[in-house]
DNA sequence: GTGGTCTAGACCACA
DNA sequence: GTGGTCTAGACCACA
């Protein structure tokens, strides 16, 4: 069961945090098609919001195509977004686990971490921009 | 001079974005003490949000001690967060430009690739949770 | 609850006076942690200032680790500022009432009694600088 | 020769720091019919501000009568607001300096200080208000 | 209902 | 010219 941490004073409002969270879990399989996501009642238990905020971000992603809504049966997966490259065995995972553990035990921050991999994209992305025209979903996706 | 790519419809404040873009040119040492970040003037022109918000932006990293706002000046940077470790020739840039190009090749989009991370920075600091009290910072820094 | 005054015409912005009353009263313990402070729009009813420059003066506390804006519920003291020495029944509240009445019997303006109070604060630190050099928060704070 | 302290980060725009402390040199007397002010140039040496904001401030007390600028002399006090209760050898004055004294000597900050003192006054005015109708300059002097 | 974001626009402070 | 304050007003986030 996706477990929702709020950051209150991220700035970035507490809908949005879940609906991040949860297709950052669709997209690494962790979440599948017929999973069911927590009820609001067990959201707001976890992390002290409002139901009405958890079913706001709820109702956008039935919206967005990714969950349904069953009245009283609970919120369930209808779409994946996972990757076979993201499976928990792919050697790009494996990678990346190297690479994260190396970078915090030299003594980075989760911060730069992200920081890092936002600017390694970005180089990645304007080398590859004018290349590969069919690429259209770089720079928007995490500006 | 820093270039603020701000995503409407991402559901993150613009104001909240400036600050995540300049905290993150802070961390990869792009910005460095001294410089002068654009006047709200100038992002205005290439991002056509309003000259308050930026405003907003910059005074709230001025009280958060990054940057100074200098009346008929002009806002400048007034702290590093630079890393050594994340410096442009450094082993662990190099490591994830190879990751990310290989991750981007194999058609993983941005959000694939930064959900990649962030998972593995869960598992990386939930084991290092309870051994290293000292890590404070963990979850909280991107939830 | 705590009742602003805005001073329009003194040149000090109203947030800042708004800023200045509430530091005021968490001094005095006038106002204690977890009491409420009036809603931007009963300070609005009160003052006639913009509910925007309110939220500044509050969003600014909040950065300073004053208060808490609770969305939905209100605007909530979260530190104390308040010494014993500045309790009702302290002595040297006695006395400083017993002076500002002796001042104003005399015939001495408000901006008189505080001009004759800073002035006596400069000759103290003045006095005490280079003697006692852990004392660094002297002119700085009310210059 | 008065001295000048600019707060920058209080708030308090530079030119009206500049009339208060003026100000408060008249009343004190420190600053007497026919002295002079220091020049733009001397205050921006001392303060790193703008010449033009010396000049702002030197004008707006030249229009309240003051002050008076003689082109290629210098600024010179016009009018007195000295008290003779706020004499460097009055009662008052002797008093709270000890009160003073007390006050920080028991660890109370200058913020502290103003604060008791502010609070003081407005006992004393909120107490005499209705029975001395005359006295109309309490509570805008200093809200 | 309470706070939060953003805008357009006026006017001010400072260099 | 650059930042700073304030406003009126629209609309959103959260309780």
């Amino acid at each position: 069961m996706i477990d929702y941490r709020i950051d209150r004073g991220s700035g970035v409002p507490a809908y949005v945090q879940i609906i991040e969270q949860t297709e950052r879990a669709l997209r690494m399989g962790t979440l599948r098609v017929g999973d069911k996501l927590p009820t609001a009642r067990e959201v707001v238990a976890a992390t002290a919001i409002n139901p009405n905020t958890v079913l706001r971000a709820y109702r956008d992603m039935e919206q967005a195509g990714l969950v349904e809504l069953r009245r009283g049966l609970g919120t369930f997966v209808t779409r994946s977004l996972a990757r076979p490259e993201a499976e928990s065995d792919s050697p790009l995972r494996q990678k990346v686990a190297d690479w994260v553990a190396r970078a915090r035990d030299a003594g980075l921050e989760r911060a730069d971490v992200l920081a890092l991999v936002t600017a390694a994209l970005d180089v990645y992305d304007n080398e590859h921009d004018s290349t590969t025209p069919g690429d259209r979903e770089r720079k928007k996706e995490n500006a």
